[in-house]
DNA sequence: GTCGATATATCATAATGTGATATATCAATA
DNA sequence: TATTGATATATCACATTATGATATATCGAC
């Protein structure tokens, strides 16, 4: 499971990023991600549920079957705690990136 | 193509935003990302040479044979600009992440 | 009544990542 | 001098991940 200590993917990290917001289920982690992202990162459904079943595995998700009045059930999946925490390392590994990048003269133009 | 217009893989972006730093062989890459990541992204050689295929396929990055002085060649790897235009897009990218995080109250505890 | 949005999911295929392995040179050092 | 570790370049088989077409179903709008 690459998602437990190495950096997340791009679709694992958006997923978490999603959730982190609100408990929702698949559909709307399409939608929050596509939101999020200001449809620059695109989640299609294979990515959603493969990576879901992934981040269910390591612990970083958690889901909870619920009942709708009409007896209906829907799934909706939330941050665990060592999810939020995976995530808030990935951000600061994302920063030290940014950093690094504006530590780079040339790049500097529209980095800033 | 993933790397024209899609979000860089973690692999690519380590890749490119080394040789936005200087010009370098492909060992010379693999110290780089070590260094610059503090250790924490692991880029292996498998990963490398591929990346590097796809990378100058796509035109993101060039490619000069060196000749030694004893005639040996070695071959050193450079940023194009188109690959430092798509660079500095990834790295806009991150830093919408990264102010999409700061924006979720729970995140805000490590992150800010 | 059919179209688009909501909702959940699987499938085959494609793209990517991984690290062991291979080869070779060089400098140090035991 | 033998061998170890760093430099340097690369391929391979295998594993993991991503992709989007397809499937199914409900719902409200038109």
């Amino acid at each position: 499971m690459e998602v437990k200590d190495n950096p997340l993917s791009n679709a694992a990290l958006h997923i978490l990023l999603a959730l982190a917001e609100s408990n929702l289920h698949g559909y709307g982690i399409l939608l929050a991600v596509k939101r999020q992202s200001e449809g620059q990162f695109k989640l299609g459904p294979g990515t959603l549920y493969a990576n879901l079943d992934r981040l269910l595995a390591a612990g970083l998700v958690g889901e909870t079957e619920r009942r709708m009045k009409d007896g209906e059930k829907r799934r909706e999946y939330h941050l665990t705690s060592g999810g939020e925490k995976a995530l808030r390392a990935e951000i600061r590994r994302l920063q030290q990136i940014v950093a690094t990048a504006r530590g780079l003269g040339q790049l500097n133009k529209s980095v800033g």
